[in-house]
DNA sequence: GTCTATATCGTGATAGAC
DNA sequence: GTCTATCACGATATAGAC
């Protein structure tokens, strides 16, 4: 499938518009603002866009997505729980590198969503934790996790790793790789020294 | 020092805004929705609070300072390294399960506040910061942490903690010491069991 | 495709009667 | 102290010329 020129305007509008969303909310960001910054007049997005709405629901939808697919893939692949828990976090962390500011909208943004696209996102949150938490559960059974909340301990995961997203810049000094060591060996084998 | 009739009322009104805020965000709660919460009309509310920044002042600047305040505490007493900051740990989850919606509003909306404002909790929240990374590379130098990179070992402990005031609540069937414990044993022991 | 002009609505805040 | 009425503004979105 070929990508017309209305459609790579229409990615372009969306990503500028991630990156004011994640700055100064969505809420705080009007359709000027975000015409000004993509270079056109308000009233000419409405060619590329159908509402405000829209937009937010295209960056929320294609993160949950991603995020989706990355479990099921981990879900799938032959190795321990061990392993395959920390390999999730690297995904989630690169994701976080990589596409910063949609992420950043996609954890803090979504309560903006139109009363539809909220029930599924959340629908989606909530299967995906789901599915989270019973990996972490059979971990727990087959011995390789301390005994601790499954929930606790699934939520301080995701949430360990959350600020990733608003301090993590190319230029500051921390490659991705240390990134992503430093993080795992505190929240696997703790930051006490033994 | 009497709380006059006017002061418990006002506190009560930001109170309410918290709970608000936390819900719908500081930008899509309006002035309105406050006022029905509250029992009054809008413009009646207007006799107790001066606008709606001051409001999201109020929340932020309080919360602000009982973090500021814990921190010297913790400073201040006789311990290692990793006791004050397992004791620091304690003090934040146990701040968000008794102010849960002031914390998340400081923690969430703080980017609403007006310039000034803005600056002055930017100062606050960085000297904060800065005082925690001395604490625990102060740690590491003692040789009581393990090494890693100062910076994500400070955000990391700050974020894991974060989904406490989004999820905790008092009918969940997690009591805070439960909690506390299994949150601090995958911090400073590692989720992953030797 | 991009603009100007504008419709329509909800916002924070105030004035002033009671 | 609490209300009704209202102001001034900025928001999203649309109509229609070019």
């Amino acid at each position: 499938m070929i990508k017309k020129k209305k459609d790579i305007r229409r990615e372009f509008i969306i990503g500028e518009a991630a990156k004011l969303f994640k700055q100064k909310g969505y809420g705080g960001t009007s359709m000027r603002d975000l015409a000004e910054q993509v270079g056109l007049d308000a009233a000419s997005m409405y060619h590329y866009i159908k509402s405000k709405d829209e937009i937010l629901q295209g960056i929320c939808f294609d993160i949950a997505n991603t995020y989706v697919s990355q479990l099921t893939e981990i879900e799938n692949a032959t190795q321990s729980y061990s392993q395959k828990l920390k390999a999730l976090v690297r995904l989630h962390i690169h994701l976080m590198t990589t596409k910063g500011p949609e992420v950043s909208v996609a954890n803090n943004e979504w309560k903006s969503l139109s009363a539809d696209a909220l029930t599924e996102f959340k629908s989606l949150r909530s299967q995906y934790e789901k599915r989270l938490a019973a990996l972490i559960e059979a971990g727990a059974e087959a011995g390789e996790f301390q005994q601790v909340n499954t929930s606790v301990a699934l939520f301080t995961l995701l949430s360990a790793i959350r600020w990733v997203e608003l301090w993590w810049k190319p230029d500051r000094g921390i490659a991705t790789e240390e990134l992503e060591n430093s993080i795992l060996t505190i929240l696997f084998q703790g930051l006490e020294r033994k």
